[in-house]
DNA sequence: TTGGTCAACGTGCAGG
DNA sequence: CCTGCACGTTGACCAA
């Protein structure tokens, strides 16, 4: 019921984060906020982890739709500009959407300046020297395909192949990149539980030290417990204050519960 | 120049 | 054997 409602959703806030998005990557990303409330706000179902209305839609019952899961490996890199979402695609699969992609690519190649496009052609494997010129290449996902891949992370941790393609179908991007997106998200959420966790323990034990240190003298404080915290205990901290994301939140547990998904 | 971020990659393991 | 996973690393990109 809510799959059509997420599908159209989707292409929704990819057209429309299309006619708002920049070129260079520094604008798509987090500064614009304004933008990102343009979009979600307008657009059903579909809300930001990052914005303050954080309630992602339901469920939406991805199986429902009759896309075969394949099981192909990934094909070496091959150069694959995608301007519609800022990125290259280094691991296309043969599941069909090559056509989509390129579809993408045609309808807005114009839309990338000359700048740009050298700056991506120069990240392409050479037919003559593949080795001497070997680049990698970093694809950049766009604002709205992020916050889509957010949405989902939050109410499943983990998703079934059909679900998987069904979500990189409706974001254009292959399915290994939804995979391996999930599974660097995972482990970026694993690790900043365990940098919170540890900084949480050792800024208690600091705590204690610190405020037999608080220096007094004419009824004034001389110095505090900020001025012996290390700045390493405050940078675990920052991620959290200004964090798009609520990872000590887990809704996928609830939701995969009440819907019967994988985990 | 340096450090942070992040998509992509490599490795080892487990399950079917 | 194939596939997906966790985990660690690499390389491109960006801001300070």
């Amino acid at each position: 019921m809510a799959s059509d409602n997420s599908s159209f959703s989707i292409h929704n806030i990819l057209n429309r984060g299309l006619d708002s998005q920049k070129n260079n990557r520094h604008s798509r990303e987090y500064s614009d906020e304004l933008i990102k409330a343009e979009i979600l706000g307008r657009v059903e179902g579909i809300s930001c982890p990052g914005s303050t209305q954080c309630r992602g839609g339901n469920e939406d019952g991805s199986r429902k739709g009759s896309i075969v899961y394949g099981h192909s490996r990934v094909a070496p890199c091959a150069l694959d500009l995608d301007t519609s979402s800022d990125r290259q695609s280094c691991g296309e699969e043969s599941t069909g959407e090559e056509t989509m992609h390129t579809e993408n690519r045609q309808n807005l190649d114009v839309q990338v300046p000359d700048l740009e496009r050298k700056k991506r052609e120069s990240c392409a494997f050479t037919d003559h020297h593949p080795k001497a010129s070997k680049k990698r290449c970093r694809a950049a996902f766009s604002h709205a395909q992020v916050c889509e891949l957010e949405r989902r992370f939050n109410l499943q941790r983990y998703l079934s192949g059909p679900e998987r393609a069904h979500l990189a179908g409706a974001l254009k991007l292959t399915e290994t990149q939804v995979k391996i997106w999930f599974q660097n998200r995972r482990y970026k959420t694993k690790r900043r539980q365990m940098a919170a966790e540890l900084a949480a323990t050792s800024a208690s034990t600091l705590a204690k030290r610190v405020a037999v240190r608080v220096l007094v003298k004419d009824d004034q404080r001389q110095y505090g417990a900020d001025d012996f915290l290390p700045s390493h205990y405050l940078r675990l901290y920052q991620p959290y204050q200004c964090c798009p994301y609520m990872y000590c939140v887990q809704p996928w547990i609830s939701n995969s519960a009440l819907n019967g998904n994988l985990y």
